[in-house]
DNA sequence: ACCTGAACACCGTTCAAGT
DNA sequence: ACCTGAACACCGTTCAAGT
């Protein structure tokens, strides 16, 4: 009278599943780098074959968008200020920090300018303390969209950076191309040549932000 | 008498030249798309064989910085304003619209923050612009590089959209999984699903671009 | 149901040889 | 000097077959 156990497997038991994959993948990430991550390294990773993979994943976006899903989850949620432009800036923050930890993503995310569901609170509440700004719904995702092309753009040199190190930068450096301008005809670069790389390497992301978000603002907001 | 011509060939004459070469490889990326071209097309399209190609370009980079380089060239100079707020302004622009044709080239421009020689005088004109705002040389290359930040960000996402076209959209498009949403926890982005395409589908470079400016100017000049 | 092997249709690039 | 052919060391993905 005992009834089958109802959840009875049929064929043959897995070997990989998504969690093996994924903890595969990112150990492939943090040691050699996201270049290296490919379905056949991935696949010789966990000792089997690159077809194996395509039973637990549609391919290979689908694979990278899981890492970041599970990625952004694992991110701690701040507070954020209840003050409509902190909540701005503070999300569009988290929303940077956590991509500045893959920028490689940024790639796949490109095609259409939206993300993993997890991430999505941030979205949410971006476009929200937009409106609370003063703005109108459609101001507040053209916000939305203007500091997306920052954070995606910081993130677009932040990998080629990445890359660079990796390829062991054997190529000439920019500060030798600048200081080799003519100083009549380009002035202010010929100057600021021997500073470049200096200039150029630090984080500015955070003031960056906030001067974008009071631009915005200032320009949009009815004048009251 | 005669002195023998001082510049007598020797060797087998080139059937090649680097003309030819950006020549055939503008036609792949008019036609057919900055994803068909490949140094396996390029030489298909030249009748030759890969490798011959390597003789007049170091390496896949070179021909791609070669595209931009004249495609810089040929794009019409504008006058720029004297006014240095609108100067910035104008030259970020035309750094704009001169990639918006060619936004392939972002991925090799993101290796280093840097560009074609045709497009410095941008570049110079961007920091002098924003010295002559009120900014110190340093603080000008910081707003350069926000702006710059914008632009690409703006570019790889347009590259994006492009290449997703090209994909012939077969996969469910974004609108449906924003509808799907909870209203309760996500109400903004749920209420704006509907039109969320043709939000994020406008053009609003130029807007953004201004704001950005202001932004920066009115957080980084000295009150006066 | 899950996995394998072989194959397809590509890449960029190096190297040795030909004219 | 310029070009060719074959090869190296890869990609992502499909398809037919195995257990």
């Amino acid at each position: 009278m005992e009834p089958r156990t109802p959840t009875r497997r049929t064929g043959r038991p897995p070997r990989l599943s998504r969690e093996a994959i994924l903890a595969a993948a990112q150990r492939i990430l943090g040691e050699e780098g996201a270049d290296q991550l490919s379905m056949r390294r991935l696949a010789k990773e966990l000792s089997s074959t690159p077809m194996a993979l395509y039973h637990h994943v549609r391919d290979k976006d689908e694979l990278l968008l899981l890492l970041l899903e599970s990625h952004a989850s694992a991110f701690p949620r701040p507070e954020l200020p209840a003050e409509p432009r902190g909540r701005l800036i503070a999300a569009a923050q988290v929303l940077h920090d956590i991509l500045a930890e893959c920028p490689w993503i940024v790639e796949v995310l490109a095609s259409d300018d939206l993300f993993a569901v997890s991430a999505l609170w941030i979205v949410e509440n971006m476009i929200d303390a937009a409106v609370e700004c003063g703005l109108t719904p459609e101001q507040a995702v053209y916000v939305y969209r203007v500091i997306w092309y920052y954070t995606a753009g910081e993130l677009t040199i932040r990998l080629g950076r990445e890359r660079r190190r990796a390829t062991l930068d054997r190529q000439p450096h920019r500060t030798q191309a600048l200081a080799a301008l003519d100083p009549e005809v380009f002035p202010r670069l010929a100057s600021l040549a021997s500073g470049w790389d200096e200039l150029t390497n630090t984080d500015t992301h955070h003031e960056g932000l906030v001067a974008i978000v009071d631009g915005l603002l200032t320009a949009l907001r009815p004048t009251a």
